[in-house]
DNA sequence: GTGAAAGCGCTAACAG
DNA sequence: CTGTTAGCGCTTTCAC
């Protein structure tokens, strides 16, 4: 007879059903912590703007924050399990220890997003966040820009050991794609550069010797941007991830000329949504959510 | 005493209020006939998903849709006024038609939002669309790639006569600007070439003798890259906007360089959820939400 | 003006 | 398992 009613072009009505039910929705967010994290700071805005939106329509936040550290992703992780919430939004950061927080996830049959990084898993999820590969590409390309003459492209993959994603290989991998595709870019040579985060002094000038164009697979080309600022070394294209602060400020002054921008916060907001859609609304969501890859030059910043 | 409940941290509960007041609010939405006009198909796409989305949320949108004359405009803009609406969607293709059509709106005392382009005045409105001179300025940079010899660039305007909205003349003023202010280009030089609508016939190959550049201030450029590759002339940089399906397929095609996207979907979308948020919800909304400038290549197509 | 009461459409609990 | 009912928090109406 349900079956029936509902055939009948019946609709729910949203307010009276949450009304009745009358509950608040507790969905638990389980992210890095923030403070120093430019990034994650902005998973966060984008997050606490949903909380606000959906605050008056039922919906609560537990936040879950853990130290850069698998050990404290493990201990965060086994009092998340211990609370109770009806939907879960988390960042698999460190690989092996997301999947077992995972099947855990699973057996409390709630809604799960992922947000930033995805996990190749048969648990039923949500993913919001980057194709990296893909905007590896698009670096490729905007690097391509240059004339038709030799250039000399120099990778400079700055990351502290901690980086257990892969998602900064993704892009490497991408980018050179791009010009294996492209036959006629033969005339771009390429080095690399291997150095540990925070480890600025390393750089020196001869390594930029000769080069044209630096690609900065990860957040860090204000590094580089310093560099060559401090040394005077001008001429030379930056092609960088994220709009942090000093990213945003060096392309501002035109050292580096383009980023490409993940949306931290749209993650964020979006993942929100997407529980909320869920849950409160019971609408479907889809599997995968790609964020587009926006190109940020100075006069497309805000 | 209500302004004391208030004050004690009092939120409405959304679920209850809207459920009680068991209203229907019905959005009139004022455009042009979108059968053959991309662009606007598209900004009615984002209206229709954001439709779906708060149809159990107590909204019914009423579609008007007026020819590309202003005739047409002034006929329809009666029958709106008739109805009943509790908020309204408009773009204020013909200026002074739609000044008289936003004063009859304010008698209404209803919401208003306008999308696609703004008009200056006193009547209180919300304006999603885009910043077409900033858009200008961007595409200024986009040409600007090239390499640092001396640089021609073709402005191409094909323009039907009933264009009645500056925003292409401000796209304009943008990227002349954006040359002006940079005085390390004057290796630019710059020809502009005005050809009326559905004229592509008009191009011929002698336009285009040492040109290195084109740039074309409305989602016409496909007209361009249809010539251009009909001639088997390579080499030109084309610049233009809109994600019409004919420019992205010469996007794809490597012919097209560049796309400024306005995010027509976004607009409609954004426009609808205005009207929600300011009736069902009763929250403010911005007065003034101008689209992000994206810059589309073939690798972040889509 | 203030106060009481009906009822919006649904869910959950309980009775049969 | 099906049918009935209280009540979610608010708006509107009607009585005072």
């Amino acid at each position: 007879m349900n079956a029936i009613i509902k055939e009948h072009g019946y609709k729910r009505n949203v307010f009276a059903s949450n009304l009745a039910f009358n509950k608040k929705f507790v969905f638990a967010v389980f992210l890095p912590k923030y403070d120093t994290i430019e990034y994650w700071h902005n998973q966060i805005k984008g997050i606490e703007k949903a909380e606000q939106e959906y605050r008056n329509l039922g919906v609560v936040l537990d936040y879950y924050f853990y130290d850069f550290d698998s050990t404290s992703f493990k201990n965060k992780a086994s009092e998340v399990l211990k609370s109770n919430f009806d939907g879960i939004l988390f960042a698999p950061i460190f690989h092996d220890e997301s999947v077992l927080f995972l099947e855990e996830c699973q057996k409390k049959q709630v809604p799960i997003v992922m947000v930033d990084a995805n996990i190749e898993t048969s648990i039923a999820h949500t993913y919001v966040g980057q194709d990296a590969f893909k905007s590896g590409v698009l670096a490729g390309k905007l690097i391509s820009f240059a004339v038709k003459s030799e250039r000399r492209v120099l990778v400079v993959k700055i990351a502290r050991e901690i980086e257990t994603t892969s998602v900064y290989l993704q892009r490497i991998a991408g980018f050179y794609s791009f010009f294996e595709k492209n036959k006629n870019l033969e005339h771009f040579k390429f080095t690399e550069l291997t150095i540990k985060d925070s480890g600025k002094e390393l750089l020196n000038v001869n390594m930029f010797a000769g080069i044209h164009s630096v690609f900065v697979p990860n957040s860090r080309a204000y590094m580089v941007a310093q560099f060559l600022e401090a040394n005077h070394i001008v001429g030379i294209r930056i092609i960088g991830y994220d709009l942090l602060e000093l990213n945003k400020e060096y392309l501002k002054k035109g050292i580096i000329d383009f980023l490409i921008h993940q949306k931290p916060e749209i993650q964020g907001y979006t993942a929100i949504g997407f529980l909320y859609k869920q849950l409160v609304l019971q609408e479907p969501v889809p599997q995968t959510q790609y964020m587009p890859l926006e190109i940020i030059v100075k006069e497309n910043l805000e």
